[in-house]
DNA sequence: TACCTTTGTAAGTGAACACTTACTTACAAA
DNA sequence: TTTGTAAGTAAGTGTTCACTTACAAAGGTA
């Protein structure tokens, strides 16, 4: 499927799923439900996207197109600070989160939907890339003398990764009533004080 | 449900649902192949548990209340190191998600189950248990000058937590292939290091 | 006008699922 | 010998689900 070769519908479409996952959970997104929303019909559906699974692998794949771009901005800038540099990576997914949580249902659904490969593979993608930059930016921070050598960055990697998506299950499991922005900046920033010292 | 009042038959099943998740995945855990594993109708299943949900919730209560055991004798030993403490509790639980990795299903299916409101408050009073003793260990190592005070033990408790369960993530994505118990280790300390330092 | 493509619908299909009903068997206690 | 009960079964039920089929309307193009 490629990025931008989504129609006017499909988006429209990919829209909607996101709308019932956010506030009706990824176990209320259902042909049926989703034709509903949309004022259409079930097969209507179907002259847009194959099967349900290419709707989810859509969204995923949306949301990882976007995420390289905003990525990318970041991590272009190769004078700031590797803390710097890993704050504003955070902040920039959590608040995506905060917009469209639905993604979240998605990414967490890791580990249930075995079933389903192509969507697990997807999911395993997108935390590969995250994995990927936070280990090249401790890299470099170890290297430049900023952060210790006490640890392998990628036993610091799998920390931050578990800290950040464990501030992510708490938000969702309060309903969204704590503040994600905030409560991962003061777990990351924790985080990279004991890095530093 | 009484913790202690489970019949042999209820085990039974118990211990053949656990079987099947842990062989199968969680999705293929249906009464009629649970029934079928038993050479049982699938009624018979229905002599014994009043539904599927209470199967399920069956397990978690059985985790629990033995999990508790376990970790009641780690914790009663006072004079033991904060850190010491740390790890004999997750090795003591990584060890126990190795010999009955079904319960690793249940515990992340969190936030996938929404519907099922017993489920989810059974798995949230889980991870407050273990979130409460790690607080309360961090707390006692604050005061005995053994870690830094930079962080508020609720972070670090966030922090240890969220990355002992990427760790556990990693490990049933790999398929059981990684060494749980061993890399379990390898995070908690190079956290504790850091704590300590 | 004739035809094609796109986008839609009404009305299904078959499979899976948790769960139920009506009835049976084995066995023990009164 | 009667009666009660625990534990079982065969054969369902009703519902939900993703997905399909056959057909229709609208609009552009030859």
């Amino acid at each position: 499927m490629n990025v931008t070769s989504f129609t006017e519908r499909q988006i429209e479409i990919m829209e909607a799923a996101t709308h019932r996952i956010d506030s009706h959970g990824i176990q209320e997104l259902t042909i049926k439900n989703l034709a509903a929303d949309l004022n259409l019909s079930e097969a209507a559906l179907y002259r847009h996207f194959k099967s349900k699974n290419e709707i989810l692998l859509g969204l995923i794949t949306y949301f990882i197109s976007s995420m390289n771009k905003r990525l990318a901005e970041i991590l272009t800038d190769e004078e700031r600070h590797p803390s710097e540099q890993l704050k504003a990576m955070f902040d920039s997914q959590l608040k995506t989160f905060v917009k469209k949580p639905a993604i979240i249902s998605i990414i967490f659904s890791e580990g249930i939907f075995q079933f389903n490969k192509e969507l697990t593979d997807k999911v395993s993608g997108l935390m590969d890339i995250m994995r990927n930059n936070i280990i090249s930016i401790i890299k470099k921070g170890q290297e430049q003398g900023v952060y210790a050598k006490l640890l392998a960055p990628e036993t610091i990697a799998t920390i931050v990764m578990g800290s950040m998506r464990m501030v992510v299950l708490k938000w969702k499991i309060s309903g969204h009533k704590s503040n994600l922005v905030n409560d991962g900046k003061v777990v990351l920033s924790g985080l990279l004080k004991m890095l530093e010292s």
